[in-house]
DNA sequence: ACCCCCATGAGAACCTTTTTTCATCTGGGC
DNA sequence: GCCCAGATGAAAAAAGGTTCTCATGGGGGT
């Protein structure tokens, strides 16, 4: 994963355009719009090497495929749309876990399931 | 799924006696205790069954594939030990969400990630 | 402009989880 | 205790998602 590809870059402007995360469907659906060729092997080539190269994150989400968001956004949580599948990012977290004895935690997820404007 | 069967019974005593959601797999380990014979096909067929009669509920954490834990116990969320794999309930719910404006919110999940009594 | 090597596309292969198939077993009504 | 519809176990098959294979295409250094 080195060189400046059609195919990359139009992967790379399908994240800056959309504006949420993408599913690695998503991606080749997007991106197929500037690179009609593409194919799916490339999407999931050039997905894990924007991941390791840092400029994407993977985004799982409860039964649901991964998707795939820039990366260095500090730490928010995810809307799930149960009409659309698409997902939006939440800013903020307004969580305020309590464990019980004995548990530590490292981290943790918010995932809000709901209608989305456009499908509201 | 109507007869009482002993594969039947384990696989309930199995979840009372764990206490905490349980994959299929984990299931399976642990009706085989009282059911050595017990197959991979019986524990889903059953857990399939519990869940249509209200017995359980399937419990969806990202990236894992999913849990089950008895119905009817009231919002909560959820703990995955990094570690062992094990998930528990967490009672209550501390989450505070903050929607832009045109999300409609109809529920969510909270998954909190760490290290479980037995592992920290 | 040339050329080499990496990237690509199509399809096969793979992996994991879940469901189906089918011959055999068994709960429970009689 | 008999009997049969429903349940079981083992293996095959299916279902999704992801990775690999390999012949071809095309960046980009020279």
């Amino acid at each position: 994963m080195e060189r400046s590809t059609k195919q990359r870059r139009a992967i790379r402007e399908a994240f800056l355009e959309a504006g949420r995360p993408l599913s690695p469907q998503e991606v080749l659906s997007l991106a197929r719009r500037k690179v009609p060729s593409l194919g799916l092997a490339t999407v999931y080539r050039t997905l894990k090497g924007l991941v390791e190269e840092g400029f994407l994150t993977a985004v799982a989400l409860p039964g649901e495929p991964p998707r795939y968001e820039p990366a260095g956004q500090g730490h928010h949580h995810h809307f799930l749309c149960r009409r659309c599948g698409r997902v939006y990012e939440l800013s903020g977290c307004g969580l305020k876990a309590d464990l019980p004895p004995g548990f530590q935690a490292e981290g943790h997820e918010v995932t809000v399931y709901g209608r989305c404007p456009e499908c509201a």
